[in-house]
DNA sequence: ATGGTTTTTACTGCGTC
DNA sequence: GACGCGGTAAAAACCAT
């Protein structure tokens, strides 16, 4: 931490106490029964009087800050709600945790039969929590998920219906004889198809640990256990990342969709490789405007070999003429 | 396992810069 | 002569049966 940020927090509790005490000091100065000084318990929330020892007023408000900023940012997007749930944590951020300070909730220490008791208590919520073969399972696999889901630059969404489905499979037993990881791939590839983002095979298996055969299998198998409802890749979802990495203008990305439509209109999309098509799509729509772009270019970002782009492209440029003609 | 379909690999010829 | 492009044949991969 740096000292601006330190020093940036330290400014923003003080200027937040001393906004409590003249707030209060306008209320009661002294205290009623002996006229003495009053003293703000922060950590008990009473006011209480100095010299008598009067408890003044119960249950204050803390109109601190219940957040901690450490740059502007911060203090703007300050929020006074708690932590979301997520299905990316295997508990939904939302299991039991007990403070490791030995200290109830006034923050006062506890007695030492008391510390042994929460001691206790502190190992088997632990045990509870993990101790679960599934939770721990369901604890790794989504740290994969989360780790793949990065490296292939998926959005949040998808990482949580990638969790959902993990889930599922979880629960319905689908694991034995399965690896972690292996589900955990096949999850995130099939929550990336459904949520029209996808990404292919073999994207998804180099940034995995597992072997393209066992992706294939493990995918297959799910889908059917689950009945989950993945429809062929449409070749028009792969069409603004290659457009994107080959930095091709809006342009040329509506005139590639225009061929798939039309491909699709002269039913030649079915049996095809979503991705070939997509590529050759690309391609096409580069030459008819004027952007410079090669096949081997083209076969590189879409992992595509050129000939099946030549193949694709020129079928395209045909249903394309059929339909104008 | 098998056969049909699609994709890939490898190679060759053509035109252009 | 290297490069981009187009074509072909055979091998490999994929898929449903």
């Amino acid at each position: 931490m740096s000292d601006t940020e330190i020093r940036t927090y330290t400014e923003e509790a003080s200027e937040a106490s001393k906004r409590r005490e003249t707030e209060e000091s306008t209320d009661e100065v002294v205290c009623p029964e002996c006229g003495g000084r009053l003293e703000t318990d922060t950590e008990h929330g009473e006011t209480v009087c100095a010299d008598c020892g009067l408890v003044v007023e119960e249950d204050s408000i803390d109109r601190g800050p219940e957040w901690r900023a450490f740059d502007a940012s911060e203090r703007d997007s300050k929020s006074r709600v708690g932590a979301p749930t997520t299905k990316m944590m295997h508990d939904k951020g939302l299991s039991t945790n007990i403070g490791w300070q030995d200290k109830d909730a006034y923050g006062k220490s506890l007695s030492s039969r008391q510390r042994q008791k929460m001691q206790r208590l502190r190992t088997w919520n632990e045990r509870f929590r993990t101790r679960d073969s599934k939770e721990r399972n369901l604890k790794q696999a989504l740290g994969e998920i989360d780790r793949m889901a990065s490296a292939l630059g998926l959005p949040e969404n998808v990482r949580e219906t990638a969790s959902v489905i993990y889930r599922r499979a979880l629960n319905e037993d689908l694991l034995p004889g399965r690896s972690i990881e292996g589900v955990a791939t096949a999850s995130l590839y099939a929550a990336a198809r459904q949520a029209g983002v996808p990404r292919s095979l073999d994207e998804v298996r180099n940034v995995s640990r597992i072997d393209k055969m066992e992706l294939t299998r493990t995918y297959r198998y799910i889908v059917r256990e689950l009945n989950l409802e993945v429809a062929p890749a449409d070749p028009e979802s792969y069409i603004p990342r290659f457009a994107s990495d080959l930095d091709l203008s809006d342009e040329a990305e509506g005139r590639a969709r225009k061929l798939i439509e039309a491909a699709r209109e002269d039913g030649q999309l079915s049996g095809k490789s979503p991705v070939g098509l997509a590529a050759a799509a690309v391609y096409a729509a580069a030459l008819l405007c004027n952007e410079k772009v090669t096949q081997s270019d083209v076969s590189e970002v879409a992992n595509i070999s050129e000939v099946t782009i030549r193949n694709r492209y020129k079928e395209l440029l045909e249903a394309e003429g059929v339909v104008t003609a």
